[in-house]
DNA sequence: CGGTCGTTTGATTACGATCAAACGAAGTGG
DNA sequence: CCACTTCGTTTGATCGTAATCAAACGACCG
């Protein structure tokens, strides 16, 4: 019955990246009852403390989560994208412990949280997708949590820029070698942990070496390597398939030492496994 | 056929903290096959990059996930206690991307993998379980990143404080008003993104505004208002059941502003939901 | 063409890092 | 039982990254 191309196939296009689908399971997802809504920048789409009854699949443009601390600051701790699933876990968990907002205008469908888990429940692959994305989501926080405890904010940005191009590369947003930043210089700051006259300074820091250009909210990637080796960005905490354009062997992960910071006396390592 | 309390009890313990087990589930998860092995501090549990085919379950002792970064600092993103489950993520996901790592010696069941994900893929009250606890984990990430990223060392160390102090009275481990702190200065650093010097500091400066006092590895409570108050500890991100002592109402959450830092122009919010 | 929001730049401050060294506790071997 | 070592804690002095305060500038909008 749907029309040309289905509504939910955004949130499909995600999940696959990370996990295979099966067809019927894939046809269920797309038949999910859904409504679609449109969202001007700022608004929210779930707030701390609120007991979430439906999830949203983000169709179009960008939204953010954040938390306030007791003095008021904001800490941006997530940033979505077209095909992400939003307050999933919210419902799962029974209260949201964070607020998600639209960073800009934004398209989106809402689906009962019930019919999801229960969907997922019935279908295996769906399931299996739904947890990868999951925790792919989580994967990000911790590497976010990595780069703002012990990277400089020059190391920090420029790891947030790859970060972003990757992603949005993976999700067909980005057009060759530029990618959209959808967010102001303040919300950047309350993304690094940072204010934003020191991303200002460090936005141009960049753009001076020769890294980046900008104009206006699109930025283009001059030096794609030395992007990289600025922000130490490794792809794999992404946990998308394909590793990068490639001389990136996967395999000199698993070979690096690791042991770095550790002097514990306990003479026997790698006992166990 | 088992002795008296099962290997794998910490475990259900920890899955029904947050959501309902009923009886049959929690009988298939207690006889799931697994081996017990015990750890020196130091040990690995997984290394960064490595594809595990088992989880572990912890029975004893404490152990932490901490991620390397380019210039060879440390973070570290995660500490696990008795009944935490590791390992599921990065089987799911294929790959590990940070390391897990013992903070002292630790004793763990080792449970196949597969085997984990089927018997929760059979029981659905399991599954939600497990879902669950993987969420609150995710969730204790994104309060840290907002630790780090938006407080001061004296309210990070104090949030921390109080959230191991919670953790442990949650998993039957903290004795009246004191609580153990399992790792020395320098890894407190890397949990928190400073250097040991600086929490050598903060924890003197902590102790003489009489919120804490120290004897070795333990930490006895003096303030446990203040000290929440210090730490802007709120500790609805744990999604533990019991919401603490009293006096506490969770409803205060839903009905904070939450406005701030938001400068938009577009005049309505809160249109949608 | 004023008004608002966001960016940019400058001057100063401060929190936490870094460097350095002494001290204390626990374990080891003579 | 006492040197001796090692690891962790503590303290002091100085440095540097990023915060803060302040103001001008630029772009878009009605």
């Amino acid at each position: 019955m749907l029309a040309k191309l289905p509504s939910l196939s955004p949130l499909l296009a995600m999940l696959e990246r990370r996990s295979p689908v099966d067809e019927r399971d894939a046809k269920a997802l797309l038949e999910l009852p859904h409504s679609l809504h449109a969202l001007a920048a700022g608004q929210y789409l779930f707030r701390d403390g609120a007991k979430p009854e439906q999830c949203h699949v983000l169709l179009d443009g960008y939204v953010f989560r954040h938390k306030v601390v007791g003095d008021g600051g904001r800490q941006i701790i997530g940033l979505h994208m077209r095909g992400d699933l939003l307050g999933f876990q919210g419902s799962l968990l029974g209260t949201m412990d964070n607020n998600v907002q639209a960073l800009t205008a934004v398209r989106l469908a809402a689906i009962d949280a019930e019919a999801m888990a229960e969907l997922a429940q019935r279908r295996p692959s769906l399931a299996k997708a739904i947890w990868v994305s999951a925790m792919a989501d989580a994967s990000l926080s911790r590497e976010w949590l990595a780069s703002i405890g012990r990277r400089d904010a020059h190391a920090r940005l420029a790891h947030l820029l790859c970060e972003l191009f990757v992603r949005q590369e993976a999700a067909g947003l980005a057009a060759g070698d530029s990618f959209e930043l959808p967010m102001n210089q303040e919300q950047l700051g309350d993304t690094l942990g940072l204010t934003s006259v020191h991303i200002n300074r460090t936005l141009r820091a960049l753009e001076v070496e020769g890294l980046i250009s900008r104009r206006r909210r699109s930025v283009r990637i001059e030096d794609w390597a030395a992007l990289k080796r600025a922000g130490d960005f490794r792809p794999t905490y992404l946990h998308l398939q394909e590793e990068e354009p490639a001389a990136h062997a996967t395999s000199s992960e698993t070979s690096r030492p690791l042991f770095a910071g550790w002097r514990s006396g306990s003479g026997k390592k790698l006992a166990f496994g």
